[in-house]
DNA sequence: AGCGCTGCCGTTAGCGCTATCATCGCTCTC
DNA sequence: GAGAGCGATGATAGCGCTAACGGCAGCGCT
């Protein structure tokens, strides 16, 4: 018992079971435990049978931060949302999900809530873990975001928009150019004064292309004319919103003959709040959506909105990121899925 | 040039900037540089200063692997619901998140599509991760899992449901009560033929629940008769699914008077269904949800549904992580925050 | 003067795992 | 039948960080 001066461990083992607990059990060497979990196949079946015993007996879980430390790969990917509620961004979520859990990557999430240092703040910590991979919403980004991304030389793939000059690599379609065929859309069918309902929030650059699109293709249709704009920036994005801004839009713009909405979820709230006040879509004042959500399409009269490809962009931008840090081609690639308008009888 | 028989290293390194680096930059120890970022005020003010410059110029990130793998801390939550498009769960998240992060905590998120097979696989595999807590939502697994749970000794929270005997801490209400409290309602507004309309999975405990909650109540209220019961669980969670079911409902059971669904979803589904088919609300049929979602209130007729404190649940139990992470009371507690019925004009 | 204390910083020894090499018995070949 | 070749396993040295302790000034006190 008496033992030496500096007996004792000087730390505290984390009390869970180990690789060599594991192998005292099964009566081989640690290595030979790790080689059964990695790569069973070059380990003879009858110490293969034995190790595995052990694993089982023993409620062992192998402890990926050793793992990632020893390897230098992490398994995780991290990914940047702007906010967790929206179903369009969670439809993206679950198709990166499932092509990514299947491998084994795990996803560490976080949210920006629509706002530039938040997401520095948030991809600074996250790459604290060395994700293997990087998913990140948006296209516009801090220079020193950026930097820190090209610095790391973690694989990154953008999604839900589009640019000429991704950081990596790039799954989305032009938020511009979609607004634009909006419009455009519009004229055709008759409208000739659109006013766009939106946040102008600095942060929320999908809005703000949007309204780029808006703004070009008033240009291009209506030549000379001031483009109409009804800022929703104080307006959370909500139903709710939605209802208080058909209000005031048609109060600050009387003369506007279509209301084209940022998203879906305002232009569901107008619609719904039109129903219950008597107000008629078409005929008093047509209204566009941005998204195609479920319930545009359920609602009467049905919203003329965009079609996006939100499941898709999660499964695309998650094949890319697997080449990627498969190691797969290092030339970047870029990926536009487009988008579709959605006539409905909104309009 | 030639060196000597094992020269080099024998394992390439991360490539990336290191404690080491930072403080050879700064001239100091590496372990005052792990005490700068992690307890400056016991570093002085002279020598902090400049470690905190050779932090900024070299860009360094700390290796949360390497800090989680010599701390025994992973700062890390793992949280696991059974789908990510909901937007009850959605706010959970959100909750949970704006509790959490602010401590430096990062969401690992995993969900189960509602199967408790992959409920185990998925925090087994989070569980590699070793996370400082583990946020479940529904108080129903599998023993396996909860042996698994219970060994890795790390604290839990269940969500979202209640029970008498919780994994560790449980912060939730009763869906059993919730639904009997609807039925009550019901009978008292004059209704006595309700029929129960959601899905029967195995692995969508809470809606089991509430149909238990149902069963119970029409012993309770119509003793003798036979609950009446529609299963969606061929329907997805959708409004399109709700549709669908309020014709297969009336169809299936053409006496009953109120059709009580499992969930907001469905219930709104149908009830933008009835608007566009001709079916009144509630002339014909009436019809409650489950979850007050925003929808269910900007909807005409408005939908009766049970109000539930989504968004708490998701900072109640970040809360009781906390105390419990920061090796507080080793007591489980449980926290009921109950629910609220929600008369409108569906009913 | 000598003692103990405190504030600051460095040294040492791991955390649990994997990469890399070394070793050991085999079989195969000429 | 000796060396080459190979498959299976073990030994060793880290990955980047922190806990625990050691050491050393500078200070106040008796």
């Amino acid at each position: 018992m008496g033992s030496g001066p500096a007996a004792g461990p000087r730390r505290a083992s984390t009390r869970s079971v180990t690789l060599r607990d594991v192998a005292a059990r099964a009566g081989v060497s640690s290595q030979t435990v790790s080689r059964v979990l990695r790569i069973p196949e070059e380990v003879a079946p009858h110490t293969r049978e034995r190790v595995e015993a052990a694993i089982r007996e023993s409620g062992y879980v192998p402890n990926l931060a050793a793992r990632n430390l020893a390897s230098n790969r992490s398994k995780i990917v991290a990914t940047v949302i702007p906010a967790l509620g929206s179903e369009l961004f969670s439809e993206t979520l679950t198709g990166l999900s499932a092509v990514l859990s299947p491998e084994g990557y795990q996803l560490l999430l976080g949210y920006t809530d629509y706002d530039d240092e938040r997401e520095e703040d948030l991809i600074r910590s996250l790459l604290g873990r060395r994700p293997d991979g990087i998913c990140l919403t948006g296209t516009v980004h801090r220079e020193s975001t950026v930097a820190m991304l090209r610095t790391a030389g973690v694989p990154v793939v953008e999604t839900w928009d589009w640019t000429d000059s991704p950081v990596d690599t790039l799954v989305g379609f032009s938020n511009e150019r979609a607004m634009y065929a909006m419009v455009s859309f519009l004229h055709e069918s008759g409208y000739r004064e659109p006013c766009f309902v939106g946040s102008l929030l600095a942060g929320d650059h999908r809005s703000l292309r949007r309204l780029a699109g808006f703004r070009r293709a008033v240009n291009a249709f209506r030549p000379g004319r001031e483009p109409r704009v009804v800022d929703a920036s104080e307006y959370p994005l909500t139903l709710e919103s939605g209802a208080l801004l058909l209000d005031t839009a048609r109060r600050a713009q009387p003369e506007a003959d279509v209301l084209v909405f940022s998203t879906d979820v305002l232009a569901c709230g107008a619609l719904l709040a039109a129903g219950s006040t008597g107000v008629r879509v078409p005929g008093d004042i047509a209204l566009t959506g941005f998204g195609d959500f479920e319930l545009s399409r359920m609602v009467r009269p049905g919203l003329t909105t965009v079609s996006l490809p939100n499941a898709r962009i999660g499964r695309e931008a998650a094949a890319l990121l697997l080449r990627r840090m498969r190691g797969g081609s290092s030339a970047a690639s870029a990926l536009d899925l487009g988008f579709e308008i959605r006539p409905r009888e909104s309009t």
